[in-house]
DNA sequence: AAAACCATCAGT
DNA sequence: CTGATGGTTTTC
């Protein structure tokens, strides 16, 4: 982490009192403050002079416009000084636009980190940092402190994590005002909205505050209620941007204040001001609704991770999976780990077994090929009902857009530059969905096949086939559009997408695994780790073993991942991952940033790089315009890859920054720069 | 977006 | 050598 440690550091504050007016004397006459624009070469702090009617209110942490380059624009105040550094004359502050201190400086020093990482600038870390202003909230009664809780139960909370070796510890050095880090392999069927609600009430109960970030609304609803049900209404608030504008700056302003010190919610969250944090937590870390989508684009792991080291507190990492990022924590001695014997876990897995989908299978079991389920998970479905509710994981629709053959059912790849085949109508042949070539006599270059499936059905088609098959039992989905949270704990079939998988009470007899291979067929980076996740998240809602519960996934039992699922192994799964890495100069073992823009820009900007002797530059090569942003430039994008070792880390971020500052002071077309993106395809 | 800066060169 | 000019850099 000390590699990340932001140099900002100004010279001495040697200079002369300013020139221009003289004020009467006002204690620190200078605010020093950050500009809220985007250019990277302005990311650096400006002195402005205080009037003396504002002398009271800007105050560090304040919101304040300024007249800047003959433009009116927002600022928040890092500092107030008795003089400054800088030669020329200082214009005066406009306006304090509230007294309220939104930017603590323990995030403003976070937002340096962060900045500093992802090769951006505060001024867009900070817009995600804190929240717009909602005036008539911030008029509102304070609302009262809370009382002091009730005593927690630190034995309760000590036994919630007593199946984990070291998991007492754990909780003890949290209550004591220690430091644990440890990355958590959630056992199968663990109630872990519990688990970690009960980390909090330790950390809580120790006088510290708690920071905890789960994925979606969803997770953060499950924890919310469980520290409803530990710690009451008052001391924890709920964070998340669909609270709404007033709703969240109200949630934002208990913590600022420091009414409030347990924080709950997704990803923005990470950078909450929670005052004498204790304890930062999240959970399944490897769902990619952690990475934080606008620029500079940070990972709530590894925002959390840089609060843990810059603020010294506790740091959990948890989930049914392991990442390979945890995995590395783990290696460094970054933190410790967090798991439970081989024989619990055995104790409170469901029986996991692999329905095959090999070829000769699928020759032989007319059935599966037309409804994508092999006789084995059809008689497994019908025996599960009659014990409970079952489960059926199914990809989402249009997770794949290729085409696939429909014999080996490897994806059809365009003969002339390899990019994935699309059916771009009903009546059309197959496109090429990278070079447009169209092709009309298609052959598998695997297997000869010519045939050809749009391999993907979504869940609804699949609750259409499921409930054919079994017409007397109710079928309902969940799916991104209609999430469904918790079903009734009879016997009934849920098909539902990954990561909206509803609980039950109990765990599911049965947990179906659909289509695996179409997972793996993703061409992304993290295609493997990220399937297995998803199988482990479903298969950690079945029931154990000695209940009955069981898991069958569909597809083919010499995938090493489905391997691990069957052995729940997420562990070892992780350390092979990060080997294969290693080996290949990939994240984590290796940083690496994308640059993306028009081809001039892009080599331009590669040309300017200042890079460490070891790094590597691939490309730039031609990208699909991604689907991400509508054609604001029709111009062809390109996108070049540089990496470093990872001990070089901080070394290729300074030189990113550097250049794109550069450019941004010539005012040169902008080129994306992403670092460590989790999307690499 | 506006001001400050700077190099260049025609006119003295 | 000076002052006007136009493009570039800075922005407190």
């Amino acid at each position: 982490m000390s590699e990340d440690g932001y140099d900002d550091a100004q010279p001495a504050l040697i200079a002369a009192a300013p020139p221009g007016p003289v004020h009467p004397a006002i204690d620190r006459p200078v605010a020093r403050l950050l500009v809220d624009v985007p250019l990277a070469h302005l990311d650096r702090p400006f002195d402005y002079l205080v009037p003396p009617k504002h002398a009271d209110t800007a105050t560090p942490g304040t919101r304040v416009k300024v007249r800047f380059a003959g433009q009116d624009v927002d600022g928040f105040v890092l500092d107030r000084l008795e003089r400054s550094d800088h030669g020329g004359r200082l214009a005066p502050l406009r306006r304090v636009v509230s007294p309220e201190p939104v930017l603590s400086a323990a995030v403003a020093q976070l937002s340096s980190s962060v900045a500093a990482r992802y090769a951006g600038t505060r001024s867009d870390v900070l817009r995600l940092a804190v929240p717009a202003r909602h005036a008539g909230v911030e008029k509102e009664e304070r609302a009262a402190t809370p009382s002091p809780p009730s005593p927690v139960d630190v034995v309760a909370a000590t036994s919630a994590w007593s199946r984990y070796v070291g998991g007492a510890d754990f909780v003890t050095a949290l209550v004591g005002g220690e430091a644990p880090r440890a990355v958590w392999s959630a056992l199968p069927g663990e109630h872990w909205p519990s688990a970690l609600a009960h980390a909090a009430a330790a950390t809580y109960s120790g006088g510290r505050g708690v920071l905890l970030c789960l994925p979606d609304g969803k997770d953060v609803a499950r924890v919310d209620r469980a520290l409803r049900a530990l710690l009451g209404d008052e001391h924890h608030v709920v964070l998340t941007a669909e609270l709404g504008p007033a709703a969240r700056y109200r949630a934002f302003l208990a913590v600022s204040r420091g009414t409030v010190r347990i924080v709950v919610g997704t990803r923005a969250a990470a950078f909450a001001p929670v005052h004498d944090l204790g304890l930062v937590a999240l959970w399944d870390d490897g769902d990619d609704l952690h990475a934080e989508l606008r620029a500079p684009y940070p990972h709530a792991r590894e925002v959390l991770l840089l609060r843990a080291h810059e603020e010294q507190c506790g740091a959990l990492v948890g989930g049914h999976a392991r990442t390979v990022e945890g995995q590395q924590l783990l290696l460094s001695g970054w933190a410790g780990e967090l798991v439970a014997s081989r024989e619990a876990v055995r104790a409170a897995a469901a029986r996991v077994s692999i329905a095959g989908a090999t070829d000769a299978e699928l020759a032989r079991d007319a059935f599966a090929r037309s409804a994508r389920l092999p006789t084995a998970a059809h008689v497994a479905i019908r025996e599960g009902l009659a014990i409970g509710p079952v489960l059926v994981q199914t990809p989402r629709h249009g997770y794949v857009t290729g085409l696939a053959c429909d014999h080996c059912r490897n994806p059809a790849r365009c003969a002339r530059c390899a990019g994935p085949m699309a059916l771009p109508g009903p009546q059309q042949p197959p496109t090429c969905r990278w070079c447009g070539a169209t092709e009309h006599g298609w052959a598998c270059s695997v297997c000869g096949g010519r045939g050809l499936r749009a391999p993907v059905l979504g869940e609804r088609r699949t609750a259409e086939e499921i409930g054919r098959a079994f017409p007397s039992v109710p079928v309902r989905t969940s799916a991104a559009e209609r999430v469904l949270a918790q079903v009734p704990a009879k016997s009934s079939i849920v098909v539902a997408t990954p990561g909206a998988e509803p609980v039950v009470d109990g765990g599911y007899a049965l947990v179906v695994l659909l289509d695996t291979w179409l997972m793996l067929a993703r061409p992304d980076l993290r295609t493997t780790e990220e399937s297995l996740r998803r199988w482990l998240n479903a298969a950690a809602l079945a029931r154990p073993v000695e209940r009955g519960g069981r898991v069958v996934a569909v597809g083919d039992s010499r995938e090493p991942a489905l391997q691990a699922l069957v052995r729940w192994d997420p562990a070892g799964f992780a350390g092979r991952e990060l080997a294969a890495r290693q080996s290949a100069h990939l994240p984590p073992a290796s940083r690496l940033a994308t640059l993306s823009g028009e081809p001039g820009a892009v080599s331009a900007f590669v040309d300017a790089l200042e890079l460490p002797s070891n790094a590597e530059l691939l490309g730039p090569v031609h990208v699909e315009p991604g689907p991400g942003r509508p054609a604001a430039s029709q111009q062809p994008q390109v996108r070049a890859v540089v990496r470093v070792p990872r001990a070089s880390g901080s070394q290729l971020s300074r030189a990113l920054v550097v250049t794109q500052g550069a450019r941004d002071a010539k005012k040169l077309p902008r080129v994306r720069v992403q670092v460590d993106p989790v999307a690499l395809g």
